[in-house]
DNA sequence: TTGAAAGCGCTAACAA
DNA sequence: TTGTTAGCGCTTTCAA
């Protein structure tokens, strides 16, 4: 593999004249760049990123914080993230943290040791003291979960009102025990949906019951399966149930199959990120669309911004009620 | 942020033996080296991996080219390699295609720029020229799909055995008449399982019916519901279907219920690689399990072992029949 | 328009 | 055991 040196001395010029052709800059004669990307063919050079990187302080590289790649919530924003990064000579590395602090800590090493330009933190399990130390020399933008005293610029959508819409087309429809799956309220959004619901309730003069509320450690299915198993042994059994994610709506709906029961007709569902799958459940998911490719893409430019040591601010994006057949006999 | 030789000057030593404290290497008195410790915590040095890594011509970055992340099947595989990799100091780059050949040879770029120390090759649709042109110079390893003949390294599944055994599980309890519905046969993983599906067929004496296979052009749910509606529109109605992806089976499902018909009494199914999501449909599905996070192990062991420059191996890992209630009543 | 040379931060061969 | 020093491959300033 030739390096710049051999190029420059096969077309019998300097490296920096070399290194001007690649870099398209400077001034360079048509005569001396069609010498050098003549050399540059023969000898099949290809610049190396290493050099050019220690070079230019810079690894072009953006680092991805999210707590699993299993839920389909995340791989849309990666997609939204990846596009936007491509488009500006960025990569993505991919951090599974897994909710696991010691590997959050390697993975933010990788910024401490300038393998990563910076990072775009999706998981609510970080921790916000390292986040914010890691903030003072390095660029970081949280996505869809953020803490809002922080300082460090967020996109997100306002889960409150989010919450309040899903819950007051539930009581719209006619149910009045609406119950909440919900997840660890040490999360800020899950304190936000669940304001959301208590809101919906309260303005339609519904008592906000605590035996209604649930909460689960992950937002996986088996989570949404238990939780609706609680649910059907209430005494006095819910007609409605939303829940704080798509996944947990989805193993709640099967719970209630397996009981025998309907989805909507013995109890509605209401579920939270319009993920792909959540189209191909019988019956249908009603839930919250969030914009997850574009958050993906605008956290990634107001990362590549913030990079580029511009002041960027943060943004609440729309979301939107999908109402379907898991609402609507 | 201090550098090396900030750090050897107010530890009033060399940076070679900076070095060494920093790579438990070489023979430093105890002494020395608690000096040089307290000098780097009293900086806040951090030691930059692009120094480094320019100096071992290394990236320690596999890159990992995937079609799509939203195929739940790449997901786990994607699990694996980065917990192998992390072991062994590896992070990993994703690169998804979305089988646009541009989109590749960015991604190819990044280890011709030694951006990458190897690739992780998962797209059925990559330029399989233009992949063994690569691995003539870097470290490349197949995962899942692969040329036989290209000479890189694979590790993947039987595929005809694992089509032959599922369709033989539907002769077994009673179906004569089995759909098949396959991607397109330019992947070698499709020539494959449709070979396992015909032989099924024709030891138990069924005929191969030309219109009882069907092509896809991706794996999705959408491609699922569009071959079954045209099943169900065959004069003679096949009573099985298999399918060589779970959401081409969860998108056939839909559509067999759309149409006000049963699973599995009226048609049962058989998907391919036990996503998670093929335990969450009603009724669970009926599929093949593929050890995927243990393809991803694998995969990034080998393809470590081939950075280092040992000769690698093809694997053949094992299948599993997983019968559920798709194809039980 | 081009070249010489310094230097990004690190490792390792060699010398002391 | 420790230090000196030469690069790894590139960009960029300064001078010609």
């Amino acid at each position: 593999m030739a390096n710049i040196h051999q190029v420059a001395k096969y077309a019998g010029v300097s490296v920096a004249t070399v290194s001007r052709v690649l870099n398209d800059q400077g001034t360079v004669t048509a005569k001396t760049r069609i010498k050098v990307e003549d050399a540059i063919k023969e000898l099949n050079y290809e610049p190396s990123m290493l050099g050019r990187n220690l070079r230019n302080s810079e690894s072009r590289i953006l680092l991805i914080l999210i707590p699993t790649i299993s839920n389909p919530f995340y791989s849309e924003i990666i997609k939204g993230i990846e596009t936007a990064a491509l488009k500006h000579n960025y990569n993505i590395l991919l951090c599974e943290t897994d909710s696991n602090p010691e590997r959050e800590n390697i993975y933010f090493d990788l910024v401490r040791k300038k393998m990563a330009d910076g990072i775009i933190s999706m998981d609510p399990a970080v921790n916000m003291e390292t986040l914010m130390k890691l903030a003072e020399h390095h660029s970081i933008i949280q996505c869809s979960e953020y803490a809002l005293d922080s300082g460090i610029p967020y996109v997100t959508i306002d889960n409150e009102d989010a919450a309040y819409r899903a819950v007051k087309h539930l009581i719209r429809i006619g149910h009045e025990k609406i119950a909440l799956i919900n997840s660890d309220e040490k999360f800020l959004y899950a304190r936000q949906r669940k304001l959301g619901y208590q809101k919906a309730l309260r303005e339609n003069g519904i008592e906000v019951q605590d035996n209604y509320m649930f909460h689960t450690q992950e937002l996986g299915f088996d989570q949404g399966r238990q939780a609706m198993r609680k649910i059907l042994d209430l005494d006095d059994r819910p007609t409605a149930v939303f829940t704080v994610s798509d996944l947990l709506a989805i193993g709640a709906l099967k719970e209630i199959h397996q009981h025998g029961l309907l989805v909507p007709n013995d109890i509605a569902i209401v579920g939270f990120d319009k993920i792909d799958f959540s189209n191909m459940t019988h019956p249908t998911l009603t839930t919250i669309a969030q914009p997850m490719y574009q958050m993906g893409t605008i956290a990634a430019n107001m990362l590549i911004d913030k990079i580029k040591g511009n002041e960027v601010d943060s943004i609440v994006l729309d979301h939107e009620l999908i109402i379907r057949e898991s609402t609507s006999g």
